[in-house]
DNA sequence: ATAATATTTAGCGAATCTGCTAATCGTCTC
DNA sequence: GAGACGATTAGCAGATTCGCTAAATATTAT
């Protein structure tokens, strides 16, 4: 990875964060055993499908979430070493100055 | 800390860190000893000082600076282990299912 | 074919974010 | 005090975000 695609992983995952809703559903997709249908994941919040779809769409924009079309069901599956750019930004603050 | 004031943590350091420029802010200020003015900070950005400014506010709501005034300056230092809400959340990734 | 199911796309309106310039405030110096 | 210095606040314009409803798409079942 160049350090400019490292640096746009850490906007488009810094980005994804940003949301509450979008954190959420990296967490359930995480211990829901790391894939669930678009139904599934828009089951277990309270705002519209289609605002759910949205964040989804952020999440997959963002590498954090792969996208597997099965029939008519969507597969969203978590990529969680993409979490790794934002751990590795974060890594800094521990280096000495 | 209660789980209410994590999560609040979590959501203003998340927020903070959507923005390039408040990232940057923070690893400057850390590279540079942990505290700056706000001259120096906004002298290393393009943008106008007010722009900055209201950056570094962001960041003082979200707990990642602490504002120390000295007569007419005004010190940012950093509080890094405000970044510790987020490093926690990264964790559970890290945990089994 | 038709209907039902799973999901997304389109598009709107309100709210928030980000940059700017101009004006203001407190402090130091002469 | 008068002005210079360090920094913030006020307020505007453009862009983006986020929620919604309605309509469309694709796949499966009858």
């Amino acid at each position: 990875m160049t350090p400019a695609e490292e640096l746009a992983a850490l906007q488009a995952v810094c980005g994804a964060l940003a949301h509450p809703a979008r954190r959420q559903i990296l967490l359930i997709v995480h211990f829901r055993g790391g894939a669930m249908t678009a139904g599934e994941i828009a089951a277990r919040f309270d705002c519209a499908w289609p605002t759910t779809t949205r964040h989804l769409r952020v999440l997959v924009a963002a590498g954090l979430l792969a996208l597997e079309r099965r029939g008519r069901e969507r597969r969203y599956a978590l990529v969680a070493e993409r979490l790794d750019a934002l751990e590795r930004w974060l890594a800094w603050f521990h280096r000495a100055i």
